[in-house]
RNA sequence: GGCGGUAUAGCCAAGUGGUAAGGCAGAGGUCUGCAAAACCUUCAUCACCGGUUCAAAUCCGGUUACCGCCUCCA
């Protein structure tokens, strides 16, 4: 059974999908002006981790994510890079790909962009506007947002309060001709050349909230069971998005929704508009992207992680120690025995690790518990190989359910293991090495030591034989 | 001002009534020709004040500090 964090009523909840054995899942994609950086990495990162759980568990996840490729900071960046818009949504969709692939993220089973879907979006305002929810002033399409009596139910926010924090906002708003300063826009009428299309208003361009509500209603049906994004955008932008939904089909939108914490730098929020982000495109040309990707699951999803120079390295350290683990069982597997009397209790031992580490996930994915549990199972697995006899079934036992469970996080684990290093020449090496070792010849083992990791190839030298591996750049 | 979150060792982070998991870093040790890896040992009384209780990091009251949202933002 598993147990999430559903913001809407602010605890715990069972978890009971619509349909048996499938979730479908909606997270609020990038908007693609630019690279992304390591904020918008943890949320793609941690809702990714949630949907491998979801199927590690069974589930089988329909996962829509999208892409919003219509808006004023593409409009700008196009201007800036003398580029069209769809030129640089093209540009930073394929970066983005790019970006989430090193970090093992799984493409999304559907990921949608605005301007393929600009009719639904017409269509779905037409909708609110017949129903009273919205109303057209010179081109502009309002969401009157008083006219929806849940308004605020997911933030919290009461409208009155919202109404005093929007009285400096107020000259503005009569410029733009709202009936109410809290009113959103739904769709904007096009200003000079920027990119627009015919609507029944005029030429224009969707606002930013609705086509989230459009794309997921459209890919998931009226309601879905969960909905997920970063915190900064329970309000306005999810609350906006149930009011457009939930005004339109008269069914709840989402069950669950799920709202991952920030990433922070110097314990400041890291983000695009204060400028102090750094990008994945850049990061992982200095990381190793598996470390990237395992550093931000150190962390329970809605809790703030702060990135540090020594927070990454704690992370690498980590991993390092969970590879070499497995590499030293997989080199190990090849001699070992086919079983040994005490195999059952020690896979009896495993599956009870297994297990603890499944309910530390079904608990709201407590990522940093079931880690915990890793480095139990490390521990034990590095404990069982001191052993002078091991056995094929006990290692095998192990690395697979250590492959599966890393899988989650989007370590992949068999990656450490590189036979593709040993070329001939390297091979004479090694044996030359290891008899010069017998003979007692230490200064030439050494020599040849050295003259492999000038060739990028680290040997080390354990009781049960030597292991190799490639040295990091 | 409104809403929400956090405060546990140098760092990351568990733990919701019974005398503080785990990891990184540090110290000591075992193994080893050396190196590496690994294993063992060691390292905190839980922001502060007051209360409840046989017993509190954990419950109650208060204080302080930090962070986020309320405007585009993962």
């Amino acid at each position: 059974m598993i147990e999430l964090y559903n913001t809407l009523s602010n605890q715990k909840e069972r978890f009971e999908p619509l349909q048996e054995n499938k979730v479908s899942m909606y997270v609020c994609g990038p908007t693609v002006y630019n690279y992304i950086h390591i904020g918008n990495a943890r949320s793609t990162v941690a809702f990714d981790t949630i949907r491998r759980y979801f199927e590690y568990r069974g589930y089988e996840v329909n996962y829509v994510s999208n892409f919003t490729d219509v808006d004023d900071k593409i409009i700008k960046a196009a201007e800036e890079l003398k580029l069209t818009a769809p030129e640089v949504a093209d540009r930073f969709i394929e970066a983005y790909y790019e970006d989430t692939e090193a970090l093992h993220v799984k493409r999304a089973t559907h990921a949608p962009r605005v301007m393929d879907n600009i009719q639904e979006i017409i269509q779905f305002i037409e909708v609110l506007i017949e129903k009273g929810f919205a109303y057209q002033t010179d081109g502009d399409v309002y969401y009157r947002t008083r006219k929806f009596e849940g308004y605020g139910k997911l933030s919290g926010i009461s409208v009155d309060d919202l109404e005093l924090g929007a009285s400096n906002r107020l000259e503005e708003s009569e410029n733009m001709k709202k009936e109410d300063p809290l009113d959103f826009a739904l769709w904007k009428s096009a200003k000079g050349e920027e990119i627009s299309w015919t609507s029944p208003w005029g030429e224009g361009r969707p606002g930013w909230h609705i086509e989230c509500s459009v794309m997921a209603t459209k890919y998931l049906g009226n309601t879905i069971d969960i909905h997920a994004g970063g915190q900064d955008l329970t309000f306005p932008h999810h609350e906006n998005e149930i009011a457009q939904s939930e005004a339109k089909t008269g069914e709840p939108f989402a069950k669950y929704w799920l709202h991952n914490g920030f990433v922070t730098m110097n314990e400041e929020k890291m983000s695009k508009s204060l400028g102090n982000f750094v990008l994945v495109h850049d990061l992982k040309k200095i990381h190793d992207p598996q470390v990237l990707r395992f550093f931000l699951s150190t962390v329970h999803y809605r809790h703030p992680i702060n990135y540090t120079d020594e927070t990454i390295h704690e992370a690498k350290s980590n991993l390092t120690r969970i590879q070499t683990a497995y590499a030293n069982a997989s080199h190990r597997i090849e001699q070992a025995e086919e079983s040994l009397e005490d195999d059952t209790s020690q896979i009896q031992k495993w599956k009870d690790l297994v297990q603890q580490f499944e309910k530390h996930m079904d608990d709201d994915f407590q990522a940093q518990n079931g880690i915990t549990d890793v480095y139990e199972m490390i521990r034990n697995l590095n404990v069982y190989l001191e052993q002078k006899q091991v056995s094929k079934k006990v290692l095998a036992f192990a690395m697979k359910h250590l492959e599966e469970v890393l899988a989650i996080f989007g370590i992949q684990l068999d990656l450490v293991i590189d036979t593709e290093l040993l070329d001939k020449e390297v091979e004479e090496l090694i044996e030359e090495r290891n008899q010069s070792r017998k003979d007692r010849n230490f200064a030439r083992a050494d020599e040849i030591r050295d003259l492999l990791q000038e060739k990028g190839i680290l040997l080390e030298d354990t009781p049960q034989g030597i292991r190799w591996k490639r040295k990091e750049s």
